[in-house]
DNA sequence: CGCCGGGTCGTAAACGTTTACAAGAACGTT
DNA sequence: AACGTTCTTGTAAACGTTTACGACCCGGCG
């Protein structure tokens, strides 16, 4: 098996027959048995690979599909990867992973890029949508399915999470554990995910009456563990809430890490509820009670409507929203009210030195 | 500005030149301001893109790289992504990413369909490697920079961590905390990882002349989180350690959920080391101690390193090896021997309910 | 025996670029 | 005034495929 670069008239020209005929051959079409024979083991002799970009090029696809995200780090993110790439492999796609930053104009040039014909469609799933962003989504010459909520004129597939109703999940629970001093660490506001956060958490605590207070909700700069370090001290610096509902599982981490700094129990003190229920709240000590934004099914369904648009592109636009659950862990687990019986409790925890 | 595909054809028929002039103006070769001005109008007009596919058929190179990591799943494979996508779009290049499993096999069909002309350059990070995967690496037409360990007759661009120094490390740290008993929670032994840390333990146990038993080294089916669970399991239940060190941060995690269950304390009953240093070791309560293996500078030398390979062809190949560092956090912080003073731990521990 | 249909296979045109080559224009030099 | 440079621009050949078209051969039917 030579290694040099071979080339269909290599192969055609070592069997003796046209260059079509290789090419038959090598697809699968009809041909004879004499010539299949000769054709294939010219082929291998001569290690020959067919050049995909010639291949694209003449058939104008390219059988790549590309995801765009705002962060590689994010857990939800990885989920979603993961998600995306087994179904776009299993449909004979490759995966392009373009981390964008949460920077709009960045995905706008990302959307140009993607134009000139790399990939076939486009998974995008952006943090902040200016209209400059809609604008270049709307002229785009390929298929675009978002992850997350646009505006709703736009005529795009996407697929969303109905986060104003994980919030009401949230606050339900917590209300229903007797807590009334819910606290909200938020993400940054200007993001879509961020305005939707707020306004279902402020939703929620209206219908169950409970009482709201400035202090008692902060938005982090950003859906980090950094972020939500300065956050959570922010927030219990300004207020003394009976539990705290976090717009993300890193910030809710980056919660539980300062409540033990200070001496918190959860969920005997403060009750904690993240949100998109990653593996970090599974695992994390005590685990974490997260509402279950279904990241891996929007993955799998936004990357089955692009598929589907793919073969068929005058498809008539679908926006799916998928309806969140409530995952309870330890951090809200059986617990009542704090006060109604004091428990004395003495801060004694264990490893936070 | 249409939306339509559009061609250097047709860019040159509106702008009344010819295809070539159309190429070069858009190319910045030198051309009268005259015939310049007529195309960029005709360009933006039109609004024209270049064909990716076409350009890369005609010049020879695709300006990918690929990444194939084992499991996007695993926070060490996260963070090589998040580097090396960096230092690649930096260089211009697009970043394809390629989540073979385990099995070496699909590492090799990925091998082989990357020769197909994808991508200019892959960066391969093996679990397993076996003989077959590392003929198809020597045979690529394109080049390959692998991440890991290779055996030396292969003249393949590598880098790698030293796992059996950074084994060292942790067991050194430990004895000096007057740890005796250290267990060792593998991941698969028949993996390249798995295999040099199970030496690292060993070689580093046997320096230190500390007590080895084979009922204090288990090996996880796999490098994930519920894998751990179980390894940790059967080896508490085999054994008394008054440490463990884990093959990896997952791992450990898995851990001290486990050692939480059992109601042990960390850091003083059992010390804990993990391994990888990732976020999750800084995040988790308490924050666990882990060998540094420098996942982001080896990706980011390995991006290097293959771009430098794609200038050069025909350089010399390089073999890195980036050493190790212990962070020490609160999973081994300040403990004294356990049974030195009893402390009469009574198992309390906040949440773990 | 002539003709037609079906199977094989080769010829050549495309896909949309880049780029070597050459032709012509403009200009300075002798 | 003739000639050599240099600059500009067009012509056309490539890159490696896929595929429409047509040529040819062979057998079966009228």
């Amino acid at each position: 098996m030579e290694t040099r670069k071979s080339t269909l008239a290599l192969v055609a020209e070592r069997a003796g027959v046209s260059i079509a005929s290789v090419s038959r051959v090598l697809n699968g079409l009809p041909a004879s048995s004499h010539l299949a024979e000769r054709v294939q083991a010219a082929a291998q002799e001569l290690g020959y690979v067919a050049d995909a970009t010639a291949r694209s090029l003449k058939v104008g696809r390219t059988e790549q599909i590309a995801l765009a995200v705002a962060d590689v780090g994010n857990p939800v993110y990885v989920d979603m990867m993961h998600e995306v790439s087994r179904v776009v492999t299993d449909a004979g796609y490759r995966l392009v992973l373009s981390s964008t930053g949460s920077n709009p104009d960045d995905q706008i040039t990302l959307l140009q890029s993607l134009n000139r014909g790399y990939a076939d469609g486009l998974l995008l799933s952006p943090l902040r949508v200016t209209p400059e962003l809609i604008d270049t989504i709307r002229s785009s010459r390929l298929p675009i399915v978002v992850i997350g909520s646009l505006p709703p004129d736009v005529e795009v597939d996407n697929v969303r999470a109905d986060s104003a109703a994980g919030m009401t999940l949230a606050v339900a629970h917590l209300a229903e554990l007797g807590r009334r001093r819910i606290a909200f660490i938020n993400g940054p506001v200007d993001t879509v995910p961020g305005a939707a956060r707020l306004a279902g958490y402020t939703a929620a605590m209206v219908k169950r009456e409970l009482p709201m207070n400035d202090d008692a909700t902060v938005g982090a700069e950003d859906f980090t563990l950094a972020a939500g370090l300065t956050a959570a001290e922010t927030l219990l610096d300004q207020s003394t809430p009976d539990a705290i509902v976090c717009a993300n599982d890193l910030l809710a981490v980056a919660a539980l890490k300062v409540l033990a700094r200070r001496g918190l129990r959860v969920p005997e003190d403060i009750a904690l509820v993240g949100m998109d229920d990653t593996d970090i709240a599974e695992l994390s000590i005590p685990s974490i009670t997260s509402v279950d934004l279904r990241s891996a099914k929007r993955a799998r369904t936004a990357a089955r409507l692009l598929l589907r648009r793919l073969e068929d592109p005058s498809a008539s636009v679908s926006r799916v929203v998928i309806e969140p659950r409530l995952t309870v862990r330890e951090s809200t687990a059986g617990t009542p009210a704090p006060g109604s019986i004091d428990t004395a409790g003495s801060g004694v925890r264990g490893g936070a030195a």
